[in-house]
DNA sequence: TCTATCATTGTAACATGTTAGTTGACAAGT
DNA sequence: ACTTGTCAACTAACATGTTACAATGATAGA
């Protein structure tokens, strides 16, 4: 129940149809979706505990700004996680494993193909998913998930460049290739590769739409 | 306010003075600490969200047991971080950086050579501390410790083998020469050492203390 | 004696009233 | 015109009453 305010109120901020700075007002979203505050209250901090709000004590509630420092360290945490994942993955692969990596591979390219770039987009979040999956680790996707929310919110705007899709499945494809092979090394190399290939993007974005970034880059200095 | 009753329940619980399968009441709680059950309501919120707790809905909530699958991962998880973070650090350490962490390791030198355990644990957790500052990362310590939450409950009943802290303070060196000599490849081997000892200590644990462990191995099934 | 059903109890989840602190505007003084 | 002090309004944080659900124990039936 305030399950679903958290899941409506973070999708909404996800999708930029809560802009960051726009402040948060809890009597609309208890109107909005015919539920009192405590739902609603507990949906917030939970949302400022991942840094998606800044709550401001006795005040106000406002979408927090994108913030390159959070952005790139949410991007490093998650370079260590999906770079370990990796690793260990290429070790314990299962031939089970290899051939459902294989299909994903393969409709990959077939949504490329049909120009479905949308559908790609799902077929690459379940690229990376199945590789956390097959860790064994039940958490580990939504850690990762977790720490790179700064990451996911920004790489909303990135507009689909022409061929970028083509060139994201060849380097999918060099992580697959590398892992069927059981080369570790050659398969943390591609995916860094991979994952390098996110941040000069999102350092144009903060060009193109300045106004979405806080001025002053201090990092939060929240404490669990 | 709730942030106190968060601190006080958690310290509580990683202290286990709550064992693990302790029904915690709220009642108790707000009377202990003199204040209302919503600070403590969030509180506890905090903590199912870290997997300290497990709370039922509508029946009640208990200490979360002891699950090596849970452990193992959280092992896992906390390796790739520092792993990630020692690689980061030998690229970009200054020599102010370096000089600190020599001083901390001089540190545990002459605790060790006086018998201080509790004071060498101490500057352990500096030690490691210190390495993920310096990756510039703000919220790096914080994820970290978070993921590894249950690896540090358990660790805390590990008796001091005598002679651990002297091997221990064998690895931190190693780690440190490899970092001061720029050996990034060495520095994580060092610390991938290092981080292994820890696991099978656990598992003798588990054979020891096999009532503070789950029976049932199934892992949460929890989504953020 | 065992099983199934029901009532009782205790708790989290929810709703709502109350408090206190911050912010921003406005006025007064420089 | 600019700074500073005061005040009003808004909001999160806290307190507390209410509800609904799960677990447990008792009781009745087989």
């Amino acid at each position: 129940m305030s399950q679903r305010v958290y899941i409506s109120v973070k999708e909404a901020i996800l999708a930029l149809h809560f802009p960051p700075g726009a402040n948060l007002r809890k009597a609309p979203i208890c109107e909005r979706l015919g539920v009192s505050r405590a739902p609603v209250t507990e949906a917030i901090a939970r949302l400022a505990a991942e840094g998606l709000v800044d709550v401001v004590p006795q005040s106000g509630t406002h979408v927090s700004y994108f913030s390159m420092s959070e952005i790139r360290e949410g991007a490093f945490l998650r370079e260590a996680l999906e770079l370990a994942a990796v690793s260990k993955v290429t070790r314990d692969l299962t031939e089970e494993q290899r051939k459902i990596l294989s299909r994903n591979m393969r409709l990959q390219k077939l949504l490329i193909e049909d120009e479905d770039i949308s559908g790609f987009y799902q077929a690459d979040e379940e690229f990376h998913g199945l590789l956390m999956e097959f860790t064994g680790f039940r958490r580990l996707a939504d850690v990762a998930q977790t720490v790179s929310l700064q990451v996911s919110r920004a790489r909303i705007l990135l507009l689909p460049a022409p061929g970028r899709a083509a060139e994201t499945l060849a380097e999918h494809q060099a992580i697959f290739d590398a892992i069927s092979a059981q080369d570790e090394q050659g398969a943390r190399d591609a995916m860094r590769l991979h994952l390098g290939q996110l941040m000069p993007r999102i350092e144009q974005l903060e060009q193109r739409k300045p106004h979405l970034f806080n001025l002053t880059p201090q990092p939060n200095s929240e404490a669990g």
